[in-house]
DNA sequence: ACTGATTTGCGAAACGTTCTCACCTGGGAG
DNA sequence: CTCCCAGGTGAGAACGTTTCGCAAATCAGT
């Protein structure tokens, strides 16, 4: 994991700086705190969390600089968007192709990467004649967790 | 097509009149011309959209009456509801499960039932352990008119 | 018809997102 | 190292879609 790019700890600071300087746009204090910020929880937030998580690092940072940060890093292909359930986008630094499962009780949601994707994206292509350039798949249920809620504990 | 339900002319009132009964929602004249208009425009509406239709028989039609009475029809199971591209929400009498391809030129949408979707929920299911109760698949891409646009006439 | 719970229309408000504009700053040129 | 300005920032207003609150209207069971 993190093959190419962030150490979990210390100097990622270079990382991101590097990553923004190649993509061709301009490194600010608040893109890095947005990016590392959004890259340390590891999870799929709104612009909304991300603000509160960036308000630490920088009191002064404002919802319209993070949602202009959010779509040049996007446009750079530094973070992915995406949109859940009904309402607001997220956002995740996990570029790769993936899709999405979210649990309709705890609100967890967690990455996949089905084999039988290409398959059935081939399959629509084949049938229908369109050219397919990008899909998105979210899946919704009860995670492993939710399904299956730990029993109480019971007394001998 | 049409098996169970809805001729595509005349007593269609007596159809949806009846559906929505059997659902246990009230008939009203309002939710009535909302289906039927969402039904014969045979195509994926929005509910502004929907509101311009409906105000050719119901000229005094709120747009709050609109998204109301699609909230109710959702719940009742006589209409889907989904969401396309980012911004806003649309609607379809066809409640069958299936999937939405998204023309990035021309805007068109067509609904998709690709057989190794199921192959692939499988898969998911299996994996992930997760309990999956539904899904949404959308593709974008160019559709076969606008992938190969008509050349133009040539002169000989 | 009478009635009570539901639904409607209207305007106002909520929500997430984008815009405007004056001020500020990153980073290349000198 | 300093200067400079295209580009970025903060604050609040504006935007488009959806929801809410309320008084008046209406569905449907008696």
């Amino acid at each position: 994991m993190d093959e190419l790019g962030q150490p979990t700890t210390g100097t990622e600071v270079l990382n991101w700086t590097q990553r923004l300087r190649r993509a061709g746009i301009r490194v600010t204090p608040q893109r890095l705190a947005i990016v590392e910020a959004l890259h340390d929880s590891r999870d799929h937030l709104s612009a909304e969390a991300l603000l509160l998580r960036v308000r630490t690092r920088l009191p002064g940072a404002s919802l319209a600089t993070v949602y202009r940060s959010l779509d040049t890093l996007r446009d750079a292909g530094i973070i992915h968007q995406g949109r859940l359930g009904e309402q607001r986008n997220f956002y995740e630094t996990n570029v790769e192709p993936h899709f999405h499962f979210v649990c309709q009780r705890c609100h967890a949601v967690e990455d996949l990467e089905p084999m039988k994707a290409d398959a059935l994206r081939r399959e629509i292509a084949d049938t229908s004649g369109h050219l397919i350039r990008s899909c998105r798949l979210e899946l919704f249920g009860l995670c492993r967790d939710c399904r299956d809620p730990v029993p109480p504990p019971l007394g001998v």
